[in-house]
DNA sequence: GTCTATAAACGGATAGAC
DNA sequence: GTCTATCCGTTTATAGAC
């Protein structure tokens, strides 16, 4: 499945300018702060008009986060893409540093429609999440197999942690990365060394990034 | 400061009480979820009454907040004092270990005031961050005090970031961590050993445990 | 200290004109 | 496809009785 299809009535149609309005005032402000006349108004438009592109708040909501993971789930797909097309051999490390880089870029190139499954998933409306919950568990199923890959000699349990503890590292940045003043995949490699070999270990830089 | 002094009044005063159960449903709903009618059905009183213990429910937000960090605080302050006054000179990973588990178990110990600083202070109103923001500094300094310590070849920078990446880790597990299914303590071991050693390296029990 | 009553504003959603 | 107009519920906050 492809993440961004053009739609039919062409690349800035009135139902996809109305869901990146959406995306951009959910994000700043969480769902329920955000008023469908404050975006309708984005988008110069009356609040009863969005309503004509959806049934509902709920549903505009659960639009945007299905956006945010189908976004991330084709940038997992291109790293591992790239791993495997990759001339010499890479070891777990090197793998693993594509993935986070991949994990990272997507979601900050992309903050207002990833951004909320860290922010704002846990308090949404329980018919939305209910409606999310299958798309952002199949992603999740991707990066456990990669990790149980990765680290066979942990248990399934441990490996659910630590896909925890790393996406805990991970998606927390966009709370305070940001890009002007810090390089996203300098803060990537960081994550991955820290993650794969300890703080406590001087940090080697890795010198196979993908561009 | 202690966090926890015994009101005027007696140990369940109505303004204490107010302010538990602010917590728990600011905790389980969100800021603008929760209603002051909500609230004040909990205590069995009714809205208008909130007003004569708190000014608004900005004021009442942020006082549940400020609870949260004093909590915190007064946590780690134990911990510096432990390992201050351990008979063996502890090392550092040993070190951090104790300050890993004063953390989580003063945030799962007291859930409804300290996950509110995880989950939503992003989106409180404007006024309710600035009035909290100086005590949160305050106590992430601590942190960044004692890994600075920890890591002593690494600079300022490095160690800001080491200590979002911490946090991160650490605290995004209010949102899937159940301490009926999973200890805390042992939570708090492989958090350690993540941090401290990498995941590529077999995880070595830590033994030094404190009661 | 707590209540009742109410002000004043804002929310999602719908109906029907154009 | 978009607008106007409106329904109806909920919100924070205040005023004054008890």
């Amino acid at each position: 499945m492809v993440a961004a299809p053009i739609a039919e009535t062409g690349p800035s149609s009135g139902r996809d300018r109305i869901l990146d309005a959406a995306a951009a005032r959910f994000a700043e402000l969480g769902f329920t702060e955000t008023s469908l006349r404050l975006i309708a108004g984005d988008v110069e438009m009356k609040a009863g008009s969005l309503y004509y592109h959806f049934g509902s708040k709920d549903e505009l909501f659960v639009s945007v986060l299905a956006r945010g993971i189908a976004l991330m789930s084709d940038g997992f797909d291109g790293a591992a893409q790239r791993v495997a097309a990759a001339a010499e051999q890479q070891d777990a490390r090197a793998h693993l540093a594509e993935h986070v880089r991949a994990h990272l870029r997507v979601l900050h190139g992309n903050f207002a429609f990833t951004s909320l499954h860290v922010t704002s998933f846990r308090t949404a409306p329980e018919a939305v999440r209910a409606a999310i919950v299958p798309e952002r568990d199949a992603y999740e199923a991707k990066w456990t197999a990669l990790l149980g890959s990765l680290l066979p000699g942990r248990s399934a349990d441990e490996i659910g942690i630590l896909r925890l503890v790393l996406f805990g590292a991970i998606n927390s940045s966009i709370e305070w990365f940001d890009a002007r003043r810090g390089n996203l995949d300098d803060f990537a490699d960081v994550v991955t060394d820290q993650f794969w070999n300890g703080a406590s270990r001087p940090h080697e830089k890795d010198d196979n990034d993908s561009t």
